[in-house]
DNA sequence: TAGATTATGTTTAACGTTAAACTTACCTAT
DNA sequence: ATAGGTAAGTTTAACGTTAAACATAATCTA
């Protein structure tokens, strides 16, 4: 008789043999004979035995099957981004290929001093689109664990990256050569719970890489085109419909004859626009909208034009994340792009 | 000089102290004088010391502060599904709250032989409308760990319950009562992967929950009017428009004569009206549907009519099942149920 | 038929942690 | 002054597994 617990060394010591043939019995069955490794798990199954214990085997093996999402906000908000989403659709699609667990990491307190706060057991992290200065963020990084960046620029570790600055020159050319020359840029934290306002020549921020990398596609085309780079008011808010739609009505109020709104998300985008309409500020033909993300069209609120926007594919963001960190061969760092598209739609006009 | 690896107990030869004080600086201030916890945490962060390995402390404590979530479809298709999402939504509430990280496990393949195929380290486990039969299902049940089952049944363990069959009773009734005697009732599989066609008096199915219960809702509803369940047609397809619209098409085709589809989801009622749209069948002046879920408006196709369905807080049930598993105080096996309601829009009318 | 190989199984030693029991020194109350 | 208590740290023994080295018998090769 032994402890009351199952584990390898007591079926072991039930089946007169060796503890170490169990564990081949289940994980190495090339060497056990057949029957043997029938018996034993013929037996593990009639005593309720559900496999090796997980920890034990994941302290003694280094690995356990499993990879970590860190998210640079709330995980119940991800859950209401159509954007997370169907990045996250794109990680299980590999992970579901490959059998990985998925852990998915809340945000705990943002306290550097508490080591307790990245205890996760993966393999390795996938971090989307973090803030650079966020601690756990540099833990993360910090740590040593196989990591994929997306969204943010990491040179020592693989980023998929999308082309956010030329995309955003182009949509910026796009609506300039539409004939708008004052224009509100809308756009969420370039750094994390900011909400500023200023002009497109303030000196960028390096904390938040996606919104950085737009700021420099619109700052080059304005520029290119010959337009005053502190004329351009520049509105920091929070990424949905009432940020989007309090960004616009400031804006209007500071500069009232803006014609155009570039938004740096597509929530940002129908916020204004649902501004622009309770203002009585027809889109587009008082003034020009455009997004970024390009949501699903039965997002679209049916009484809104159909937005011009900027397509990117978030799924494919997370399929490559995840074949980047569960492929073994190749770890060295680089940078993954994925394309995104310019979509024109109705809400951009001449002015 | 020792390994390589930084360990508690490498720090503390550093340190020339016991590991065992290295361990309490980090898990039981009380236990070291503050002088030595600052001096080992210090040393700790000088060397990029991450805190105690979860593996080791998990095998010897015996936990891991995480839950695994068990769907009963691929874990792409949850991040598709707004009512998977918002469940998830609601259970990232709680773990946030609590620092939980949460472990999707995808089904692998499903082998009862195969012992590996569920070896997540958790906690505890919230199965999510699974299929009873499911080995998956069933081993995870059977694992012994805590767990919650969301639309389910399982006597021995805490589950969260909508009140399916009741209010599909009402919603049957309220069919019935604008006049309508000709019904198709359109369903997702009632067990693990059926695509069957059958009259509403066929012995019921104890696979899947869901299905059963609001079956079980119908049947009762009907029998009351006095209307024969021989008369009355069901179709099982797969949960999407296009199920909904093949089944549509298909009850139409053999009972040309069906003034009112009765659909077990949303996604399934979408498509039966946009089927009825294209056969130029208007709804509900021709033809009355019925939904389940109340997704949010946002899906809604705006050339159909807002649809009669049943609201039901997926976010939370979520947060119902995570706190029931997360409350380590009462783990009694008792049922939870959270209430749906009807809510009449355009899509019904009299016949 | 000797020598090498293969098949099968065993022994041993970690993996890195925490809980419990133990020691020593210091403080407090009678 | 002495018993009793607390504070601070140490020693020891697991937690359940797998990898590596080893032992033995069975099978092949030339």
């Amino acid at each position: 008789m032994h402890r009351n617990k199952t584990t390898l060394k007591s079926i072991a010591a039930d089946l007169g043999i060796t503890h170490t043939s169990v564990s081949n019995a289940f994980n190495n069955p090339a060497k056990v004979s057949s029957k043997l490794q029938k018996k034993i798990l013929d037996y593990a199954k009639s005593i309720n035995y559900h496999g090796p214990n997980p920890a034990a085997r994941s302290l003694r093996t280094g690995l356990c099957g499993a990879i970590g999402i860190i998210y640079n906000d709330q995980l119940s908000y991800a859950f209401s981004d159509p954007h997370d989403i169907a990045f996250l659709r794109g990680v299980a699609m590999v992970c579901e290929e490959r059998g990985t667990n998925i852990v998915l990491i809340p945000l705990k307190n943002n306290d550097l001093n508490n080591f307790e706060s990245l205890d996760a057991m993966v393999d390795g992290y996938i971090l989307n689109a973090p803030y650079k200065n966020n601690p756990t963020t540099q833990r993360a990084l910090a740590k040593g664990l196989p990591t994929v960046v997306v969204d943010f620029d990491a040179p020592l570790h693989i980023s998929v990256l999308t082309n956010d600055a030329s995309i955003m020159r182009k949509m910026t050319n796009h609506v300039t050569s539409l004939g708008h020359r004052k224009i509100g840029i809308i756009t969420f934290p370039l750094t994390e719970g900011s909400h500023d306002l200023f002009t497109l020549d303030r000196k960028l921020e390096t904390d938040n890489y996606v919104p950085n990398q737009r700021m420099i596609g619109c700052r080059e085309a304005i520029a290119d085109k010959g337009i005053k780079l502190n004329s351009i008011l520049v509105r920091e808010t929070t990424n949905n419909r009432e940020g989007g739609a309090e960004a616009a009505r400031h804006l209007l109020e500071l500069q009232p004859d803006i014609t155009a709104f570039i938004c740096f998300s597509d929530r940002l985008a129908y916020g204004a626009m649902e501004e622009c309409q309770r203002l009585g500020l027809d889109v587009p033909r008082r003034i020009s909208v455009t997004g970024f993300d390009d949501l699903s069209p039965h997002d679209l609120n049916s009484t809104l034009p159909a937005l011009t926007t900027i397509r990117q594919d978030a799924c494919l963001k997370g399929r490559t994340a995840a074949e980047a960190l569960l492929n073994k061969d190749d770890k060295q760092p680089k940078k993954i792009n994925i394309k995104a598209t310019l979509i024109e739609r109705d809400s951009t006009a001449k002015r």
